[in-house]
RNA sequence: GUCUAACUAUUCUAAU
């Protein structure tokens, strides 16, 4: 059963539920462990009708599994159901608590991240992190700031590292610089969050520079450094590096796919889209934004519905996609230019979002 | 019973 509970754990990480569950029902007396472990699995990649059927079933719950269904819903941005979880756990301590004030800190609900803080009776620094991250993101640097210099009683490298993002999302790329500067350990997510950096300001010169002082890259710094190209209009380059790195991920393909539908290289941005379902990748939501997007480009109407159609409407669709907001409302431009008035409008309608 | 949970980097995505 030990090793069992393991196992689970290893197929959700890398996101084979299918082979996690069957892991479960394998074992003849699952205890709460085995439960979390295949909780813990769905929540992270997203499934949470699993997670809940699966959390509800269950003989009974701790502390972990009601972390596991905030920190699921969080994910999904899906507050409203999180919280009412939050608010019914009997046991809850530091992680759970943590839990929810990311969840709050990352959908921008500041108020109540502030508020939840209070009532906490501890904290540690991954409680304040949550928080400063939240006011990265949330482009407020001064809050940031001063948080980080005397709002905390401990920092480490993620803090650090948090801090460069929050002048760089406001622009305040000689901050960052400084922060890094002043850091006696870095990361590779300190590198990588420097290059991005860069990127904010549109200095390619200075990310390319940061790049190849990394002293160790990953997947993640590679496509920063493809975006820097494709931002700064150098498609060919992105193309070119794209094409050289060590590993792919989905992100990878789909920073190529904007790339080319960013500058209204349609066909290649389609091009692109087969062929990473030919090298066997899932296309996710983004994606799909992305093409859509290279459609409405080509103004052909058709194939905008070709590509739109392959999110099913019932959620049985293509790898399970279904069309959000955005590709609505893109599918309705794409209509609307193609002439398709009716359709637009009836796509409008049909769909499960107020128009705006 | 040594196995489970919280924080930071890359996609910015319609019309304009």
């Amino acid at each position: 059963r030990y090793l069992a509970n393991l196992l689970i754990q290893a197929y959700g990480r890398c996101g084979s539920l299918q082979k996690a569950k069957a892991v479960f029902h394998g074992i003849q007396n699952p205890n709460l462990f085995s439960y979390n472990m295949l909780l813990v699995a769905y929540a992270q990649n997203g499934d949470m009708q699993a997670a809940s059927s699966l959390f509800y079933g269950m003989p009974c719950w701790d502390v972990v599994s009601w972390t596991a269904m905030v920190q699921g819903y969080a994910d999904q941005g899906d507050l409203a159901h999180a919280k009412p979880l939050f608010d019914r756990a009997r046991q809850r301590n530091i992680v759970l608590f943590t839990a929810m004030l990311a969840a709050y800190a990352q959908a921008g609900h500041l108020e109540e991240a502030r508020a939840l803080l209070k009532l906490m009776p501890e904290f540690n620094v991954v409680t304040w992190n949550a928080m400063l991250a939240g006011y990265a993101q949330a482009g407020l640097p001064e809050e940031a700031q001063a948080l980080f210099s005397n709002g905390m009683a401990e920092w480490n490298l993620v803090s650090w590292n948090t801090m460069i993002q929050a002048y760089a999302l406001l622009g305040q790329v000689d901050r960052s610089v400084l922060v890094f500067e002043t850091m006696a350990v870095r990361d590779v997510v300190t590198w990588t969050s420097m290059l991005c950096a860069f990127n904010q300001s549109m200095d390619l010169i200075s990310a390319k520079q940061v790049f190849d002082k990394m002293p160790e890259r990953n997947v993640v710094s590679w496509n920063a450094l493809v975006l820097a190209y494709a931002q700064s209009g150098q498609t060919d380059q992105a193309s070119w590096l794209f094409h050289r790195l060590p590993s792919l991920d989905i992100t990878s393909w789909n920073t190529m796919v904007a790339a080319y539908a960013n500058v209204g290289h349609a066909t290649e941005a389609l091009e692109s889209f087969y062929r990473m379902q030919l090298e066997g990748l899932e296309p996710d939501g983004t994606t799909l934004t992305h093409v859509l997007a290279a459609c409405n480009h080509l103004g052909e109407p058709e194939q905008g519905r070709r590509c739109f159609a392959l999110m099913g409407a019932d959620g049985d669709g293509y790898h399970g996609l279904l069309p959000q907001k955005d590709h609505y409302l893109c599918m309705v431009t794409i209509l609307a230019r193609g002439g398709q008035l009716k359709d637009a409008a009836e796509l409008l309608n049909y769909m499960p979002f107020e128009p705006q």
